[in-house]
RNA sequence: GGGCGAAUAGCUCAGUUGGUUCAGAGCGCCUGCCUUACACGCAGGAAGUCGGGGGUUCGAAUCCCUCUUCGCCCA
């Protein structure tokens, strides 16, 4: 044990927390053990990329995951808590092309296998950075499972998901307007192109009858993709404009002849009734084209840039000379500006409408016709609807259910292919030969069909291809492994809501589709880091905490308190990242006041026996020990309950407000004069107080690792275990006694009306005051006398009695009856305690006034329920008594009447 | 445009089934205290028409309608 002096009486959590770590890997105590019968709790960790540093989101993510990962291990499952890192293609691609381009080269210079290395080279290097970090918060991952989505055993998994929906068909090849980023030269998922609202422009253009004077005016705001209309729509049943049909337009600009035709698709009330219909680079006009024959050519690059592709890059076609070449910001310009010229620019109005982004580099994407490999959803969606709507899968706060269920219902497609380098290829071989494409489990040599060379998909999949595999790859899966047998289906997923559909619901597919099972019964989303302005906090708006700055500042345990602490269940959390100090004062402040309890129930075990509670008789405990202990049997149940049902901030709120409200301001000064006291009493106040401590600690170990393992290790018999695996407690129902804690809440009543009359008359701290007390029931003079030295020390009184009141001295009449009286001799300003008493008796009046209405009132006595009445009247009875000895006092004082 | 959620003290948020002094906590603020664990503390205090309006009810922060503002999801 180490001597109590040595503590310094400020916790310091550097010291603290960086050894303790440490000592538990070296402990194994991460890792669940192999032959335990418990059963097993599994979370599984949102991999972060692998690229990636920690911010609040993270530490906010992993807290949460810690805290019920060691409460269920406290609890006695067998947890695994399995981390890694996601090898992320879009993001981590454009972090290597970056350190590349500063180099002055391109992936394209060094070719697909040299740049795939070079990736692989920086993500050996930097790779573990983010895992790292997340021990500095306390994560109690068992990080001999660390996984990666790109290493062998992932990738082989990626490999047979595949080949099998390949083989049942599931998976095919579409020629699909497609989301595209031109500055990461790749396919989005409709989930990747994020939509936002945006401030445009919607453009009235005319274009002219080719054989007749006139023109017709359609509106679009993205002008530039004129030079790939190949129609222009009408609605069937717009009767003024349906006779234009079948007649053309000569399209400007490419002075090309283009047929106006009729289609349901066209909202008649939107814009001119004129829609320009652009095959290639509208999802909506594709599907038109295809109703109506039309071709569908592209006329922007990958990159971006304007060119008629049929060209192959010579100017000409559909893009003329000027337009050439230009990106497409600057094509609309250009555009514009001949059209203006020519007059065929009718007008131009503010428009606000959602314009897609890549979640990745915010690059405004652009529909795009291309060939894609897509996955058909449907069949998969519908067990995973299914088994929400039956229960087996939970998803919390339930709201997030409801939009789970209506993307579900409304489920399109999934693209699945990624023009990267930076990830698993497509495993589809194509046979030139005999022109047929099959997926292969093992690379394949020559083409099954007819023996004939084979190519490999240029493409990549999509990363979330190997994470929505995350909870079966990790355990070994497609391998029926003893990992996937015991840990899987596994319990809780904690994550962000915005990646319910990327990512949480694609789990669910996976699960069901290839074992039957869910991945996760539960699905717990918990809010979003935001600044004092409510923005998402991210590194570009400069907004953002570093967790680590925090952590070395006040400690893991200080952020883990402050963001378990705030956090509601769906409710976002709100940190100010100019005020770390204010942001995290609340765990910081506890984090000391629990640090300097346990230097004082510490320094007081040296000077005698600690016995076991268990051993103490129940007759030799006090009131305060009494009251104290069924506090505890109280908060120890409801702890308990709350972190069963993710209520995190009641979890860590309850034990907060036990061993600080309880346990530290009153128990505490109860018993000191009994720690220097003689014995037995001191050695049982000893027994109670380390027992309180002790399962303090352990309640709150979960939100608090390292200074509740600190202390707990100090304690008599203590030093050679672990909190990480100390048993929940467990308080006896036993030990629940209301009588003991209604008469401590009298003395504790008692004491806080001593202090408030001081503090109104401004009675200096060390001038110690008479009082006496009348109209005590029995079980209240009781409590005085056992209390007698309590009350004494914490109101600052020489004399206490029951006497009544006599004399110059201040009122208070005290809950459930009695009544105080403090002598102040000189110090009583007769004026100003009538004013006291009266103001008293006005409040009170206000309320007795309410009550008797409510009491008379038919209504209610005749329609509420009984008990509600009955207790009202006795609240009634009660003021009323409070009342009258008010009034008496003010009689004694001849206050004046009001 | 459709759907959902939120609005409570200066700030960040609790408030479970409509009923116990229900109007609360933390941070901040004011006053007094370096009281032998803690000034990251102790004691006392100020501060809110529970977003506006209407309704249901004996009774509404809580249920319903409506308006305003903010946020989220989907198109």
């Amino acid at each position: 044990m180490t001597e109590p002096a040595t503590l310094p009486p400020r916790y310091d959590a550097a010291l603290i927390e960086s050894p303790l770590y440490g000592e538990w890997l070296a402990a194994g105590l991460f890792t669940p053990s192999p032959t335990s019968a418990a059963k097993p709790y599994v979370v599984m960790i949102p991999p972060p990329y692998v690229t990636s540093v920690l911010h609040m989101g993270h530490g906010l993510n992993a807290t949460v995951q810690d805290v019920l990962v060691r409460f269920e291990r406290m609890r006695g499952r067998n947890a695994l808590w399995l981390p890694g890192t996601d090898h992320a293609g879009i993001a981590t691609q454009n972090v290597v092309e970056r350190m590349v381009a500063a180099e002055g080269t391109t992936r394209h210079a060094l070719g697909r296998d040299a740049f795939v290395a070079r990736v692989w080279a920086h993500v050996r290097e930097t790779g573990n950075t983010i895992l790292e970090q997340l021990k500095a918060i306390g994560a109690s991952c068992d990080w001999t499972r660390t996984r990666f989505t790109l290493e062998p055993g992932l990738s082989r998994a990626v490999r047979e998901a595949f080949v099998r929906l390949w083989e049942e068909k599931l998976i095919y090849r579409g020629h699909r307007v497609i989301h595209w980023c031109s500055r990461c030269h790749t396919a989005l998922s409709d989930e990747e192109a994020e939509p936002g609202e945006t401030d445009g422009a919607l453009y009235h253009l005319r274009y002219p009858l080719a054989d007749a004077p006139g023109h017709v005016t359609v509106a679009t705001t993205r002008p530039e993709t004129m030079l790939g209309d190949v129609a222009v729509a009408v609605h069937p049943d717009d009767e003024s404009k349906r006779r234009l049909v079948g007649r053309e337009v000569v399209l400007p600009l490419a002075e090309i002849r283009i047929p106006i035709v009729a289609d349901e698709h066209v909202d008649a009330g939107f814009g001119s009734g004129f829609v320009k219909i652009t095959p290639a680079h509208d999802a909506d006009d594709f599907e038109v084209g295809r109703r109506h024959g039309l071709p569908a050519p592209l006329v922007m690059t990958e990159d971006g840039r304007m060119a008629d592709l049929a060209l192959e890059g010579r100017p000409g076609g559909r893009v003329p000379e000027p337009i050439f070449g230009l990106d497409r910001v600057e094509a609309r310009a250009k555009v514009l500006e001949l059209l203006r010229a020519r007059g065929l620019v009718e007008k131009v109005e503010s428009h606000r409408h959602a314009v897609r982004r890549c979640y990745r580099c915010d690059t405004v994407v652009e529909p795009r016709l291309s060939d894609q490999w897509f996955v058909t959803m449907a069949p998969l969606a519908a067990p995973a609807l299914e088994a929400h709507r039956t229960g087996a899968v939970r998803i919390i706060p339930e709201r997030r259910g409801d939009e789970y269920e209506r993307w579900l219902t409304g489920i399109r497609d999934w693209n699945i292919s990624r023009q990267l380098w930076w990830g698993h290829r497509i495993p589809v071989w194509y046979c030139d030969a005999c022109g047929t494409a099959k997926a292969y489990r093992d690379d394949p040599m020559r083409c099954d069909g007819c023996g004939g060379a084979l190519r490999q998909d240029e493409d990549v999949l999509d990363t979330w291809f190997s994470s929505w595999l995350w909870p079966l790859s990790t355990l070994g899966w497609p391998e029926q492994t003893e990992d996937l047998k015991r840990y899987y289906p596994t319990d809780v997923l904690v994550t962000a809501p915005d990646i319910l559909f990327f990512w949480v619901a694609r789990m669910i597919f996976a699960g069901l589709h290839f074992t039957g099972r869910v991945p996760f019964h539960t699905v717990y989303l918990h809010g979003t880091v935001r600044d004092t302005r409510h923005r998402k906090m991210s590194k570009s708006l400069g907004n953002g905490i570093d967790p680590l700055e925090v952590v070395q500042r006040y400690g893991a345990d200080a952020l883990r308190f402050t963001v378990t602490h705030g956090l509601a269940v769906g409710t976002d959390i709100i940190l100010d990242p100019d005020d770390l100090k204010g942001s995290f004062a609340s765990g910081r402040n506890f984090a000391n006041k629990l640090w300097n309890v346990g230097r004082l129930v510490l320094s007081h075990l040296a000077e005698g026996e600690v016995p076991a509670l268990d051993d103490v008789r129940r007759a030799d405990l006090g009131l305060a020990d009494r009251w104290v202990l069924s506090r505890l049997a109280r908060a120890v149940p409801e702890a308990t309950a709350h972190f069963e049902r993710f209520r995190l901030n009641d979890a860590v709120g309850t034990p907060y407000r036990f061993l600080w409200e309880d346990f530290a301001d009153w128990y505490l000064e109860e018993i000191k004069p009994r720690l220097r006291g003689p014995e037995p009493a001191g050695s049982h106040a000893r027994a109670v107080a380390v027992h309180c401590f002790d399962t303090a600690l352990r309640l709150l170990h979960p939100i608090m690792p390292f200074i509740t393992e600190a202390l707990f290790r100090r304690l008599p018999g203590r030093s050679n275990q672990s909190l990480v695996t100390a048993p929940w407690p467990d308080a006896p129902e036993r030990w629940r006694d209301e009588a003991a804690e209604r008469d401590f809440a009298f003395v504790q009543a008692l004491v806080n009306a001593v202090r408030a009359i001081r503090a109104d008359y401004g009675v200096p701290p060390r001038h110690a005051l008479a009082a006496s007390l009348a109209r005590l029931g029995d079980s209240q003079r009781r409590a005085v006398s056992l209390e007698r030295p309590m009350i004494l020390r914490l109101a600052k009184l020489s004399r206490l009695e029951e006497a009544p009141a006599s004399g110059a001295g201040a009122h208070a009449v005290l809950p459930e009856g009695g009544e105080l009286f403090v002598a102040l001799g000189d110090a009583i300003n007769v004026a100003k305690e009538c004013g006291r008493l009266a103001e008293q008796v006005r409040r009170l009046d206000g309320r007795l006034e309410l009550l008797r209405a409510k009491l008379e009132d038919p209504g209610f006595t005749a329609r509420a329920p009984a008990e509600v009445v009955a207790r009202e009247r006795d609240k009634e009875r009660g003021w009323g008594e409070k009342r009258g000895a008010l009034a008496a006092k003010l009689a004694a004082l001849d206050c004046p009447e009001r």
